[in-house]
Order: structure tokens, then sequence, then C-alpha cells
DNA sequence: GACGCTATTCTAGAACA
DNA sequence: TGTTCTAGAATAGCGTC
């Protein structure tokens, strides 16, 4: 701290306020100048720059380094901000702004006035002399009722009252603001969900869509296979292939799901699978029949990355396949060019193999053969089947065509056929087995279908919940605290998912990722959309307590419970409250009157809705008469309500319990409004009506209310991720309150 | 002033003030990092630097540089200050204090909750005539005592309100709390909404990439069934099938995609399809090389269902291979042992070809050569690939096959491969093409990325409806009554799906599973989504009725015109129903009151009345905060007052008496901390006592409330630009002093 | 042009130490 | 009393009716 100045006599020092002796002689510091200092007329002072001025001259008088509690010292003295004799100029960036402070007794050269500056006192409490304070309208105006600080408001009740009062009103007030606030908010979440469900929905008619082009394209490709399978088969066959049928049962050598389902000759199945699958990544091994189909498959390989869909269409990355393509091609050129065994290029891994073996094989000869022609196809094939890539490959197919004419040899035709053959019925043999990716993936797939039987049915449009879904008896679904964990129908989708997942690593990297993404989102969405659920239902929950509390009034609603809206649902609840509650309350029948005014019965109530061209995007009838059921439903049972809400909504999951809640929650689609309402209903209200002590009760369902609330609002929102987080510890001031 | 940026939807920026929206967009801008930023948890910002932050980055978005006035504002929104761990640390010279400000709904990537932080509203003050109301301490209760106004102070209501009914209090309070939990849960509601947003903007991708692939595999399949046709078509022109292959293109017989797709030799593909989808169906008719063929496609069929997977490498168990392998390693053991050109035993597939090429071309001379080989190849493979399955069937094909094999010529190879070369590049011919579903396929993919983009624009907090998609042309998007019906996008895509749709059935069950599962989960989500969208209706709906029931008391909401939110609306509504008006609007002004109370000056108020320690660590921006105060109270006094508002808000209830009553109650009400209590008095008191029908008076209040609400919400935010660009002469208030 | 709102500025309240 | 955070209050500005 700066000398102690000789300024401010020593008298003086004893009465003036620390803060104005520092200011005074703080402007009078000559080595402040540049940062305070006196106006020329000495009436005032000038903050040159405040905040060079508070980073190196409040610290060295004061605790702090805060402009603004320095301010905050200047007003609590009387002193006030002159403004800028420039306003409206715009101070580009310099923004130099000076501040300039006066006060009546604050004048260079007069030290001895500053005593006459006083710090402003904060309406003191002190009981009594608070009110005194007050009492004198003056300063009153403000400080009066309001006022309060600590000790006071216990003395006299008056104030305490008054405060009650007063907050009480700013309760009614904070309740009106914060319904607004919830409606703006409610407005906004709504618009969201529709454009959620509309891009579901669009969602789901892709997927559909998605699952019949698959559908189609797998039957094209079984067919080509077949058809493949067919040709080569015969001609092996034809050729003398009968001993391969015969002699390739092997069954156990794979865990294949197909081979497994298959009742025939197990090693002609398994051969087929091998010729395109393993095609596709085992490119270099072959048999001969597998090298004839690759041909094709060849071409496909390229894509093969891209195109991983065929089963799981939604996972397989695209980006992968361009690449590959390139390998391959780049190998089998190579291979047939040269022809020995030279797995040369070095390019991809297995297809060269295979290339180099089918090279040194018989490459020559394939050459030989047709070496002009083949080129010209080649060329021709990549042009007009791959136009845009080069033609570099482009005779790769040549040797290969040729060659898998030439191949077609008998024998291994006939295998191939004799596989065939011996093949069981189509009735989906891969479900059945589950060792082999492959065959896991159907197996998957079996549960899969499950599931969405179960589920949703995919009835194509049908956005709502459908009826179907229950027939596959998953009760859970919906009100599955555990979305991901142990549901039902989910578990085989998991497992399945993994499996997946890794065959598609071997192949190409990006390959995997998508689906896996893809799953992952899935699960966000639907733990989210659980989640959401859940909320929603402990909203409802909550409203229906603060529906209940307000139904303290029984009498009221007697009358009001022909407001029913809803009907039906109103009747029910209404009747069932009124009855009881007509006796209980003598005070006003909130309940009721509640009733009425959401029913819009009320007249008032009604007619404001209903007159309200404001409302803005939000639906005023849905709204209300959704609403109607909620409110109508006073349920105490907070805690109850929500549950059984949910079933009914939850179109599969309901099931289970639906039997019997159901009832009336089935009654409609509408699982939110009809359900809640009438289960909650009964209970409720014989509960809220019947409880003896009437205030007591008031204050009974209040509390449970609150309870009920807090549950929910706490436990609810279990997601870990959507949950905004608790409110930040918040300052020491604070935390008391 | 920044960029607009996309964080905040454009239904957000009609409802949410600029500052907010500002703030929202500073503490965003990874510009502004250095200065302003979120907290790690992202449930406060800092600013680090404020004269830094006031220099570089108020004037940006502000019509002022003063760090005082931005907190002003935060604190006008309820943001706190968090105060610094290291409180009593002294920070050296650095200073570096950086400012924490939270506010429960102000959450990184949350901007949809900025529409539920409330400005503080300043009381509205009704000039003179509270006073009167006040008086009459009795009946004013809770209301009357805290008010004051102005004049009111001296006077001693608050121990009259006392009185007032404790249910009631407990009722509002419980009211309050309800309101609060509801609030938290909107919020957490909002929170996952996101979710399920940013889950949905993936999906979509997926979808997309789905197509895309799909597309893909579509194409690949097309070149195979060409490349087939062409040979096979050639096959049969040599053989004498020639007439068919020239003959029959019998373009329209099927909606096959494939086949229209194919661009060349109709001949051939319609063969080609024949002898491939016929198969299936139409087994029967065949040509002679479609009979050729069909043998192995019967065959296939058991397949088919079986192993869609052939196509969809990915999805095709990878662990295949490895059995694979060794079916394959088999087979070339064999070879090696008779060929030179051996690359080796385990090279792999390509070695077949090698071989079957070798074969083909001289396949009697294979047979004869290594016949017995053979046999044991197929042997050996048939063991260690399928060992289980026994090959009864084998010889079945000899005959075809033979002729197959026979059939391939050089010639018709040339002949396919020319043709093949002919055929159009790729590039989805589908497309193109409408009829096919295929190409309506992909039109949707388009409109589907185009949905994207529109809907969800990655930017992964933002939930609002992002701007962009109102680029597509999706104006009606968030309001959207009917989602599914005729939405803009949606057309296209709609379209798409009932096409799609269908074909499933035809196939396989299991085989589509992956992809059903996929839909079971999106119908799950939608379903939940549904679920929500009703609950949010239903809360909606309560909370109108709430709002409506609040609204009912005429003489609290009289001064709704406070409330006016909006304005306009108010004052339409509120004028012409209290008409007469000013009057009658007088009586109490909710608004100012509801803020102080949620504003946490409310919290003041609350302390007064009660001390809570409850109050945790709630905001006390937040109306629970407030609530809890409220709940705690339990005194007695609490009682007395909320019940009036009430009663005059119960229409039913006919408080003749008490309309009166209430009046001077609602006076007597306001805020006692504030000062503005003043204001609300005069005209409060004047008009409810001289108002003639208090009853009706109470209605049309209780209307003008709604409408008051509604308007806010709606119109509210009139700042849109909220330029900082003029540079504002600044007034000066103090140049007249 | 009044009205109602937000924004900005300056001052005051309130809690705490 | 000093410091801090927040609220009040007056005014300026903007936009709608």
């Amino acid at each position: 701290m700066p000398a102690p100045s000789n300024h401010i006599s020593k008298a003086a020092r004893q009465v003036v306020p620390a803060f104005l002796q520092k200011l005074y002689e703080m402007v009078n510091d000559p080595n402040n100048a540049e940062l305070i200092r006196w106006s020329e007329a000495g009436d005032s002072f000038f903050v040159l720059d405040h905040e060079r001025f508070a980073h190196e001259v409040l610290g060295r008088w004061f605790k702090h380094r805060n402009f603004s509690s320095f301010v905050r010292q200047l007003n609590m003295y009387g002193f006030h901000k002159i403004p800028h004799l420039q306003q409206g100029v715009l101070k580009s960036d310099t923004e130099t702004e000076f501040w300039n402070f006066a006060h009546a007794n604050f004048h260079r050269g007069q030290p001895d006035l500053l005593c006459l500056i006083q710090r402003k006192k904060q309406p003191q409490q002190g009981e009594d002399g608070a009110i005194d304070l007050r009492d004198p309208s003056a300063g009153v105006g403000l400080l009066g009722a309001p006022v309060q600080t600590t000790g006071a408001p216990s003395t006299n009740p008056p104030q305490a009252n008054a405060a009650l009062s007063s907050g009480q009103i700013l309760d009614v007030n904070s309740i009106v603001n914060g319904i607004a606030a919830i409606k703006r908010h409610q407005t906004t979440i709504s618009a969201e969900l529709n454009e959620l469900k509309r891009s579901n929905q669009l969602l789901w008619q892709d997927a559909i869509a998605a699952r019949e082009r698959h559908q189609k394209q797998q039957d094209v490709i079984n067919r080509i296979v077949k058809f493949l399978a067919g040709v080569f088969g015969n001609h092996s066959t034809s050729s003398g292939a009968g001993g391969v049928a015969t002699g390739s049962p092997s069954p156990g050598a794979r865990g294949d799901g197909v081979s497994e389902n298959l009742g025939m000759a197990p090693g002609t199945r398994r051969r087929m699978r091998l010729m395109i699958e393993d095609a596709k990544r085992d490119g270099p091994k072959k048999s001969m029949v597998e090298e004839l189909t690759e041909l094709p498959l060849g071409d496909m390989d390229e894509y093969e990355s891209s195109y991983p869909t065929i089963e799981t269409p939604i996972s397989a990355a695209s980006p992968a396949p361009s690449v590959a393509l390139s390998d391959r091609i780049t190998v089998t050129e190579t291979p047939t060019q040269h022809n020995a065994s030279t797995p040369s290029v070095g390019s991809a891994s297995s297809n060269h193999d295979s290339r180099s073996t089918s090279s040194t094989s018989t490459t020559t000869t394939t050459e030989a053969t047709f070496p002009a022609q083949h080129q010209e196809q080649g060329k021709q094939m990549s042009r007009s089947v791959t136009p845009a890539r080069q033609s570099p490959t482009s005779f790769e197919f040549d040797p290969r065509i040729h060659g898998v004419l030439n191949q077609l040899t008998p024998v291994q035709i006939q295998q191939l056929l004799a596989s065939l053959a011996a093949q069981p019925p189509l009735s989906d043999p891969n479900l059945s087995t589950s060792s082999n990716p492959s065959s896991t993936i159907n197996p998957s797939a079996t549960n899969m279908s499950g599931l969405l039987t179960s589920y949703h049915q995919p009835s194509s449009f049908d956005f709502t919940i459908n009826p179907s879904s229950h027939i596959n008896n998953q009760p859970t679904f919906p009100n599955l605290s555990h979305p991901m964990g142990s549901t039902d129908g989910l578990i085989p989708f998991d497992q399945y998912v993994p499996e997946s997942a890794t065959p598609d690593q071997n192949s190409n990297i990006s390959v995997s990722n998508p689906q896996q993404a893809h799953e992952d989102r899935m699960d966000r969405q639907w733990q989210a959309a659980e989640d959401i659920d859940k909320d929603v239902n402990a909203l409802n929950s909550s409203i229906n307590s603060l529906i209940q509390t307000f139904g303290l009034d029984p009498s009221i609603l007697g009358e009001n419970a022909g407001m029913g809206n809803t009907g039906q649902d109103m009747d029910d609840d209404m009747q069932g409250t009124n009855g009881d509650g007509s006796n209980s309350a003598a005070d006003f029948d909130f309940d009721s009157f509640f009733n009425h005014l959401s029913s819009g019965s009320g007249v008032n109530g009604m007619e404001m809705a209903t007159d309200n061209p404001v409302t803005n995007g939000v639906d005023y009838n849905d709204m209300s008469t959704a609403f109607l059921d909620e409110v109508q439903t006073p349920s105490s049972d907070m805690t109850a309500s929500p549950i059984q809400p949910l079933r009914q909504v939850s179109p599969g999951l309901s099931l289970g319990a639906a039997a019997n809640d159901v009832n009336v929650s089935s009654t409609g689609l509408h699982p939110a409004t009809n359900s809640s309402s009438k289960h909650l209903n009964p209970n409720t209200n014989m509960n809220t009506t019947s409880a003896a002590g009437r205030k007591r009760k008031s204050e009974i369902d209040f509390e449970a209310l609150a309870d009920a609330m807090d549950g929910q609002s706490s436990t609810a929102p279990t997601n870990k991720a959507a949950t905004a987080a608790g409110v930040p510890a918040k300052s020491k001031r604070r935390k008391d309150k």
C-alpha cells in the first residue's frame, strides 16, 4: 500500500473510510497520473485506462484488482460516473474510454470534505431498526418490504409473511413463467421430434427398400451361382466327375452353417461356396471350378470391399474396393503374361498366388490358344464393364475366360454338380449352423428376423407401433431399463454384430467399420430413444403429480368432472376422484378446477386456449387433449404412472403387461394419452381424495410429488451422456442458499 | 458480427434472445477459444482474459466492449459466476483470473436449451393503483403484503396474509417444484433428442452408403449376368441355341432389374434371365441352354435362401476362407504332383484355374492324364471340405454339363466378350431407368443425401433445425403436423419405398435378417420417437392446461399485461378484454413477480420469507431452487397466500367476494423484494376494486395470460439481428444531471 | 408514433469475510 | 468495511402495430 501520505489529517483518518482515503491518495499521486488523476477542475477524477489501472494501481491499494469492485465502492460512497462527452463517437479500437467519477464532496485539495462522504448503508435489518428505515417512505421505497436481511425476517412475522406472500406470488409468477418456458421448449422439442420422425420414417423406408433390393440381388446372385454351378458341374460330370461326387462328403470340415444345414452332399455345397466366397477373398487359392467362377467374380472382387453389403448391406465400406480391384487386376495380368510360378508383381497377396499358380499350371497353353482374341476381349470388357478404369488389366479376362472355358474339366464339374445335387432343399440351412462366420451371419440373421417380426413388423410404412410387434412376445421392450443389455431380442443382434464385423477386417479395412459404426449408432439411438421415453414418462408423472397436487380440492372436481375432455378417461378419473374428494376438500378443488380448465370445458380455460391464434406451431388441440387426460389423472401414484404409460406406449414391449393393464391403455393407440390417464387415475384419485387430513394431505401430496419428481428427475435421465451435467458447483455464496 | 453459424436452429432463433445466441456462438467459436470457451464438461464457459475478451471479442458481437455489460447480461439471463477454486490464492500479477459462468440451460451442444433461459424481466409497474389493494391487509394475504410498491412499503400487510390457506400454498409450491422438475426433465429429453438426432444422422449416412454399395453390387451382378449371358448365349448359339440368343430378346418379359439393365444383346440377356431367374420359378419352360443351366440352378435354389451371402464378400463369413483354403489346398496339391508348373502346393486358387484351363482346352487329355488324380482330388476335397456329406446326386448332371462344356467354343466366347465389351459403362444404368426398382433407389438416394444435409446437418450439436435444411426447401419441417405425409423432401423417398418393400417376402426370410434387425432397431427408434412425441404433446397439453388454470386468476393475472411477453398479442388481448382496461390489468404483476422468483431475485424474496437452507446447488435462476425455497417454507404464512390466487383462478368457484378480496390481495402481493412492487400496485388496485364484473375480468385475464405466454414463445425474441453494427451514440442518462 | 422488448450503462443489493 | 456477484434502474435502440 502506498505511503500514507499526508493529504489526510490524522483526525480524518479516524473517521474517513479507508476507501476514500485510498482513493484520494491515488488520485493525488502523481505517479498514477497516467492512470488516475484529477480532472482539470479538480471536481472529479479520471481513470484513463481502467485495465491498466486495475492491474497496476488497484492492487497497490486494495486487496483486489477488479475495476468493478472499485467502481462498486465508488458507487457505494456516492460517486457517480460522468458519461463521456463524445459518447456517440466510436472509439475505434483504442477505446481508451476513460472513466470519470465525481462526488460532491470529492475535490482536489479538499480532503477534509471526505468525511462528508457517507457510505451507503445497506438496509439494515436489525429487526426493528430495519423497519424504521423502511417506514420512512423515502428510503423504504425500495427497501421496504423486500428487505430483510438475514436477521430481520424472522423477527417480525409481518415481514416474513410479506415475504411469504410475495414469495408465493412470485411462485405463481414463476409458475407461469416456468410453464411458458416449458412450453417453448416443448415446442422446440416437438418440432425436432417431428423432424426425427420424418427422418426416421425415411430411414425405414430406405431400410425396407434396401432389404428388398438386397433380396433381389441375392436372388439374382444365387441364381447366377446356381447357374454357374450347374454349368460347370455338368461339364465336370460329363467328363467324368463321378468320382468326385462320390468322393468328397467331408462333412465335419467346416462349421459353415450352410454346409451343415444342407442335408445333402455337403462337400459339394461347400465347394460352391468356396467358389464364390473364396473367390472373393481367397482369390489365390481356388479349385479349378472356383477359378472359373472367379473370373466374373474377379471383377467382383474389385467391388468386394464395396459390396460387402449383399448380406449386410449396411456395413461394408466402399472405399477399399477400388484398391483391391487394381491389385487384382495387376496381378492377373502379370501371370498371364509370364506364366511362370511367379507370384511376381508382388501386388496383391492372395491373388498373385492364384495366378501365379494358374499361370504355372497351364498358363502357356491358354495364351497360346487364344492370345489375340482374349486380349481384345479383355480390353473390351474392361471398357464396357468398368469404363472408368483403365484397362491395364484389360487382358486379364481373356486368359481367364479362355481358361475357364477350357478348364471346365469334367471331373471338377462333376464334383460340383454332385455336390449341388446333393444339396438339401432351400430351407435356410444356414440358420442351424453356427461355427462359420458366414454361417454365423446367417444365424444371426435368423435371430434378427425374429427380432424384426417381434419388434416391429417392417410393415413398410407403419411407423406407429405395430401391433404385430407384440406377436413376437417381447414384453420388455420399451420399458427395458437396460436398453442394450439383456434385452430379449437384442441379444442375437449383438452377437451377430461382432461376428460380422470381424470378417470384414480380413478383407478391407474400412469394410468392417461401417457395420460396427452403424450398429453403434443404432444402439445409441436406441438408448437415446429409450431414455427419452423414460424421461417423458417421468415428465408425465411429474405433470400428473402436479395435477394431483392441484387436485387437492375435491369439491370442485365433482362439478368439473363433466368437463372431461377426453371422455372416457376423464370420466373415470374424474368420477373416481370426485367421489371421494367431494368430502375431503373444503378448501378448494383444484383438481376439478384444473380439469375444467384443462378440459376446456371450463369456459375460461378453453376459450383461452382456443382463441389464441398465437399459439405457435404447437397444437393446442393435441396438447390439450393429451393433456387433459394427463391432468385428470390425479394419480398420487406418480411413481406407478410412468411405467404404465410406457408399457402402453411401447408397442411391442408392453405386451406382457399389456394384457392386464393394457386393457385400459390398450384402448387406444395413443399410448401416452390414454393409457396413463386411466391407469393412474383410479388409484391415484382414490388416494388423493380419500386422504383424511386435507391439509396434511396437501402437504403430503406435495412432498410425495416432490419426491416423485426428484426421483424421476434424478433417476430418470440415467443416460450419462444425455443428461445435462448437474449444475456446476456453485459458488460459496450460493451453496448455502 | 460473426457468422450466424448453424448451431442454432432457425426456430430457435425466433425465440432465443440475441444475447444468448451470440453468447452461444461466441463460446462455440473455436477462434475465440483463447478468450472464451466451454468448460471441459461443457456445462459452463470461461472467459480467460476478460480484458482481451472485451477488446477483441465483445466488440464483434455487441455494441459495446464492456465486460461489465457483458456480465450484466449474463446475470440478466440467470447466468452466475463460478468462483475460482483457488479463491484465496493470490494470483500473482498474471491475474489471468478467468471468469467462469454457468447456467443450467447453457450447455455445449445443446443450443436447444437456450430457449429455456429466461431473461429476467423488469418488474412491470402498474403505477399507483397498487396501493389500495395492499392496504386491505386481510384479503390480500400473501399478495398484498409484500407488495408494495413504492407507497405500500410501510403498510404491514404481511401478517394478515399469513392466514391464507396453507394447503394452497403447498399447492403452489408443489406446482412450482413440479414445473422445475419438468424443466429438468425437458433438459434431459432435449439432450437425448440431440443424441437421437445425431444417431439418426449417422443412420442416414449409413443408409446412403448402403445404397451406394447396393448399387455397386448391382453393377457387379449386371456385369456377371452379362458375362454369363454372353458366355452361354454363345454356347446356345453354337450348339444350336443360336436362335434363342438372337431370337428372343423378349425384353418386356420381366421387370427384373438385372435383365433390364443390361444394355447389350437383349436376347442373350433374356436368356440369361431365363436361365437364372426362370430357373427358380419358370423351371419348366426352358431353352436348351436354359435347361442345361437349369439343373444346377435347381440345386442352387436350395441354397438360395441359405446362401444369400455369396455376393456379399464381407458378409460372407470370413472364416470360410480358411476352410476354403483347406479345400483348395487339397485340390492344388494334386495338381502339383502332376504338373511341373506347380507354383507349389499351397498356392491357392488360381492354380485351379490354370489347371482347369489346361484341362478344358484339352479336357480329355487332362482326364486321361490325371484321371485318378482328379478323382482323388475330388475325394480329398470332399473329405476335407465337407467330409460329412455324401454325393449321391453326383451323376445326374453329367450329360448336361458335358454338353455345356463342349459347347464352350472359342468363337462363342469371343462373341460374348465382344458383347460384353460393347455393353455400356457400369455407371448405374439402373438409375436412369425408372421402371427398375434399383433405379428408383438411386434417385431416392439422392434425395436422401439431400435430406441428410437438410435435416441434420452434421453440425454435431445442432439439434435444432438446420438452416441448411431450408436449402433443400423444406420450409415446413419442424412444425409439420403430418410428419409422413407430404413432406417436401420425402416424396421421392416414399415413392421409392413401396417398390422395394414388396420383394422381401418373396425371397427367404432369414436372408434379409440383418437388415431386418436393422429395421427393428429403426422401428424401435421410431416408436420411441413417436412415443416421445405423444408424450411431449401430452406434456404440452398439460402445460397448457396448467397455464390456463393459472390464467384463470383474473385478479392476479390482470396485470398479465406485464407478462406481456409478446407485447402486441398481449396488448390486444389484454386491452381488448380488459377493455377498460388499463384499469383491470393493473392488479398485480404476475410476470414480474414470477421473474423475481425464477430469476433468483426470487431467491432473495424467498429467503426473506424463509431461510431455507435447502436450496442446494440448484441454480437460483432456476425455478427449481426458488421452488425449493418455497417448498421448504412450510410456514403457515405461506399457506395463506397462495390460495387466493388460486381461487381467483378457479372460475367455477365463483368467489364473489373473493374476487374483490383477491384483487386486493393481488395488488399486495407484489414482490416484496423488489421495489418493483411500487409500480404494480397503483393500477391494479384500482382496477380490481373498481372493476364491476370481477369474474369476467379474471377470465379475461387468464386468457391474456395464455396469450402472453404463447406470444412469448413465438414473438418474444424480437431481436433477430441484434446487429452490433450501428454504433450507438450513447445517450447519457446522466447528462441531465 | 406508441408500445414492448432487449441492450447498455450505471448504481444498488446482498452475502460473505 | 471491503470484495464479489447479482440485481435494479434508467436509458438507448429496435421492431411491430
